[in-house]
DNA sequence: CCCATTTACGGGTAGATACCCAATTAATGG
DNA sequence: CCATTAATTGGGTATCTACCCGTAAATGGG
């Protein structure tokens, strides 16, 4: 029941989380690490993928492939500007289109892990998460 | 900065972590995932993957995956039992050395992230996570 | 005792993640 | 203006993770 280890139930409630929210994002046809990127590419497009990731916490290398998995399924794609190097990601029709419908999905599973906790225990989480 | 998105959140403290005590376990050889591996077998073995799947709240697939890399490091090895079907993982001598040295290892981190958060939010972030 | 169901694995496929190294382009200091 | 340095990518490699499907073994009714 109780794992001692923080960064094992870290990674368990993670997974746990995870789960709701993909499977809240289901019928967007995207996970919520994709929803996510897209998110953040709406934001800022167009934008680098060393922006991406360091806006994400992710490693470039990262931001890349999983760029490359959103260009495969039509939600972004990739134009590119004055500076040679960089790649300026921008979102397609499609994946504005994707992004209004996960929306209200999200909002859903939101409210979903809100509920799980109660307002106390939420405002105790966004405290935590951002001190981690 | 605010992360709205409480499984987001979730997943940047989850990598943050997750490479603090990667980082600490580094002398062993081992890292955090494999470490907590190793630490139910050790509490199991002999253990089928299955049951090491319901416990760590993995999918079989998975556990068996992981466990073929300790395989390939040498530090646990699969046996079988009465039931054909079932793998019976235990640690090798390699195997129970490195869980002794991760120990001290693993203790560190702890200690780093208990005084990252201090005793009330530590409590905290204990109960929310089961809840999670 | 036999068949249907359940359980346990293995492999295929695929996504998310990170580290390292090489190549290209930009910027900067002499 | 050129050489050195810095920034941006891409690809290789490797883990961790999960879902699906097929196969093999165990189990439980009839």
């Amino acid at each position: 029941m109780a794992t001692k280890c923080y960064c094992i139930a870290l990674r368990k409630a993670e997974r746990r989380v995870t789960s709701v929210y993909d499977e809240a994002l289901k019928p967007a046809g995207v996970n919520i690490a994709q929803f996510s990127l897209m998110r953040t590419i709406e934001r800022e497009a167009p934008v680098s993928l060393s922006k991406i990731g360091r806006l994400a916490e992710l490693d470039r290398s990262t931001v890349g492939r999983n760029v490359k998995v959103l260009e495969r399924m039509g939600l972004v794609k990739t134009l590119h500007g004055e500076d040679q190097r960089e790649a300026a990601v921008v979102l397609t029709a499609r994946g504005r289109s994707v992004l209004v419908d996960g929306a209200k999905l999200w909002d859903e599973a939101q409210t979903m892990i809100e509920k799980r906790l109660g307002v106390v225990a939420t405002r105790q989480l966004k405290t935590l998460l951002q001190t981690l």
